[in-house]
DNA sequence: GCGACAG
DNA sequence: ATCTTGTCGC
């Protein structure tokens, strides 16, 4: 079952700034609404303020839901109160009367919507089960960027017993889709296929891979952990440094000690406190494996580090050859 | 009003 | 994820 299509957000983002009338405003939410989930409304933020792309459109026209100004490019708030007064919006004790100077008439695509809806498709399809104990080997999968659309994904094949490393593989490509909370996977997904395409190619495809990023542990338990293994139809599971969702009693936790994360009234992950420092890591069955053997598998690999050794590996591989590409296109 | 939102 | 200075520890 091939991805769907992506949609270009920038563009239909740029289509909605550019549609908002002078001497009227929009809002992050509703802007990132249009697209389909008020979710993006921090990635539209960051996006109009941040990105070289932006900086002709007309940003100054994009206010918090609160009426207030909100953020400026360079962090130059009062050029952008000075741009909106000059058409003729009135700005009172740093706000703007939505009421009156607000505009939400957007066309709506809500391509977000579409891959939700993607994502419950591919939850149908999802298979929890223990893994197998015979298993061989284990891999570990991640991605670093050397420039914020240029992305290197590394791919690290460790012997289980021995837990030595047989074979490395990284592959290079531009990424187009922006980083949105619950929707990572398509911005991942087809350089992570394309990378254990080649692996597979050439005879190296693990038993089980460990993936940089949640599998259940998601909103509709679809994380990339979970979509990668539906798509590549492996076992996968899911090992990330932060929580997307649910919650999680933290305190006083022991190193070694695992706790569940619990969403929605479900068990969806569990929190590992694998080093003396810092907080836990959690852990999630993504496809083809449940819970309680993925935790069991990721601590049999921990080794010293937060991260168990494929995952460091893996991380540790993408970031050397990001960083080569990032000195050769630079200086 | 405060907190939250993988990489 | 990436941007970054100093700092602590093996």
């Amino acid at each position: 079952m091939p991805l769907p299509p992506i949609p270009d957000l920038v563009r239909q983002l740029k289509t909605r700034v550019l549609a908002i009338p002078p001497g009227r405003v929009a809002t992050y939410g509703a802007l990132a609404a249009s697209l389909g989930d008020v979710r993006a409304a921090k990635w539209v933020a960051s996006f109009l303020c941040g990105s070289p792309q932006a900086a002709n459109w007309p940003w100054h026209r994009v206010v918090l839901r609160t009426g207030e100004i909100g953020p400026a490019p360079d962090r130059d708030v009062a050029g952008k109160i000075r741009r909106i007064r000059s058409e003729r919006i009135v700005v009172r004790n740093g706000a703007i009367d939505l009421a009156r100077f607000g505009f939400d008439d957007f066309k709506s695509s809500a391509s977000l919507a579409r891959l939700r809806r993607f994502q419950e498709d591919a939850l149908a399809k999802v298979s929890i089960q223990p893994l197998d104990k015979s298993l061989q080997t284990v891999a570990g999968v991640d991605l670093s960027y050397a420039s914020p659309r240029q992305a290197t994904a590394g791919y690290v094949l460790f012997d289980y017993r021995s837990q030595h490393v047989l074979s490395t593989c990284t592959l290079s490509a531009p990424v187009k889709f922006p980083y949105i909370a619950g929707y990572l996977a398509f911005r991942e997904l087809p350089l992570l296929l394309a990378l254990l395409q080649r692996v597979r190619e050439k005879g190296q495809l693990a038993d089980v891979i460990l993936v940089d990023g949640h599998g259940q542990l998601h909103p509709r338990h679809v994380g990339l952990a979970t979509h990668l293994g539906i798509e590549a139809n492996i076992p996968t599971i899911g090992v990330g440094k932060k929580l997307l969702c649910g919650t999680c009693d933290r305190q006083n936790f022991r190193v070694g000690e695992a706790r569940p994360v619990v969403h929605a009234g479900q068990t969806v992950a569990m929190a590992l406190q694998s080093t003396p420092q810092g907080g836990p890591i959690y852990v999630s069955a993504g496809h083809r494996a449940d819970l309680a053997s993925a935790v069991e598998l990721v601590r049999t690999l921990l080794g010293g580090h937060k991260l168990p050794g494929p995952t460091h590996a893996a991380h540790a591989v993408s970031r050397n050859a990001a960083r080569h590409i990032a000195m050769r296109s630079n200086g």
